[in-house]
DNA sequence: GTGTGATATTTTGTATGCAGAATTCATAGT
DNA sequence: ACTATGAATTCTGCATACAAAATATCACAC
């Protein structure tokens, strides 16, 4: 087996997204190079190669002298994030091969069906909500839209810890998955398309009330 | 008035991407960090603290004990960008104040105009069709979005030095800005904002000769 | 008690140092 | 001549060191 060889850069960005997924940061405090460095058991300059990727991708905020601190939440933030992911997404549905979509369209369905059946907690469920979007998405041959689609969705993932607790959202989330794999079965791309960014919209409304009020 | 005072890293991207501009990187070298670091007077940390964000805007890239370099230019990744920036320059145009673009409308028509009858060297040209973009989404109260788009612009610019020479497409790029100008003057924003979709397009398919066959 | 200014401490931003991987070059064998 | 092998060199990736900026501490005047 190849042994994994891969920049420490990488390692700490992934190791710091999914601790924000898990909700380990307060949006808005400051980092501490040193004592971060210290407790991931690296020195300052990869993790601030990791800093200065993710504040690239909206996860942190810079300012000169004052080092990096992750980005407030914001309704207004969360708000222009969704309108971006849903342009990109179903800009990505429409760059995609349609027999594969076809292909995967029973798959698509089948994932969203079992969707509220299981009773898991938090993080389960957002992943398999992340792989229904990446299936949905692996037709898609714009790799560069696919690498944004990415970027973007890492931007969003400090919002991902203020969903948990509540179900109610998640049946309707699984409804309209439900919904846009129906119309992939049936082969209209258009209608997916929409369903898909009324998706994104729909999600957006209900995250709305769980974010502070913009200051 | 204020002194200049920001990290070394942002005023080295900047110098490279305006480096790249003037054409001085072939696509697909290496870059030596050491070398170019003496190059700009600076040590090797905030050069390479430069390249990581460049990487992350795909203007490099990146191999694990190989450094960075310029990344090759393709036919089919100059249309994914060209596909992604219509999408986000469109989407952006939706999300401005109506108000603001019927303000801002004989402005962009005046400079329509003007385009092609100025006879200047290529770097002018792009300066002004540029300001032309960024007046036009002005008015667009998607911050993430406007970052989103100067970004994925910068991974353009690669391609940039490979339009120099030729003035046709100028002239076709000109009346197609006097076309969403006159749009928006009537106040057609959904039309506006399919003509500048099909700008993007349009100016795709001119830039496509230039590029090398993808190989 | 509050504000102000000098000083000490912390923390960032940048430079330098070092180990190991990748590449280059030379040499030997066929 | 061409390939293979190994030493020498170059370069990256990471760690450490240092200087300057920012922040905290404290004394003191009001």
């Amino acid at each position: 087996m190849p042994i994994e060889r891969r920049p420490l850069r990488e390692q700490i960005r992934e190791e710091l997204l999914s601790r924000l997924d898990r909700g380990d940061f307060a949006a808005g405090t400051d980092i501490n190079e040193a004592s971060l460095a210290a407790e991931l058991g690296v020195s300052r300059t990869p993790l601030r190669e990791a800093l200065i990727t993710l504040a690239g991708e909206g996860v942190l905020e810079s300012n000169q002298g004052r080092g990096f601190r992750f980005a407030p939440v914001s309704r207004k933030e969360f708000r222009e994030l969704c309108e971006i992911v849903a342009a990109l997404e179903s800009l990505a549905l429409d760059c995609s091969d349609a027999a594969h979509l076809r292909g995967i369209a029973p798959e698509l369905l089948r994932l969203a069906q079992e969707f509220p059946d299981r009773v898991a907690e938090q993080q389960v469920i957002e992943r398999h909500d992340d792989e229904w979007h990446d299936l949905l998405l692996s037709g898609c041959r714009n790799e560069r839209l696919l690498d944004l689609i990415t970027s973007v969705k890492a931007g969003m993932r400090r919002y991902a810890h203020l969903l948990a607790g509540d179900e109610t959202p998640l049946e309707r989330e699984a409804a309209e998955h439900r919904r846009v794999a129906e119309l992939l079965v049936d082969g209209d791309l258009a209608k997916a398309s929409q369903a898909l960014r009324d998706n994104w919209v729909n999600g957006m409304e209900r995250m709305m009330s769980r974010i502070p009020a913009d200051g």
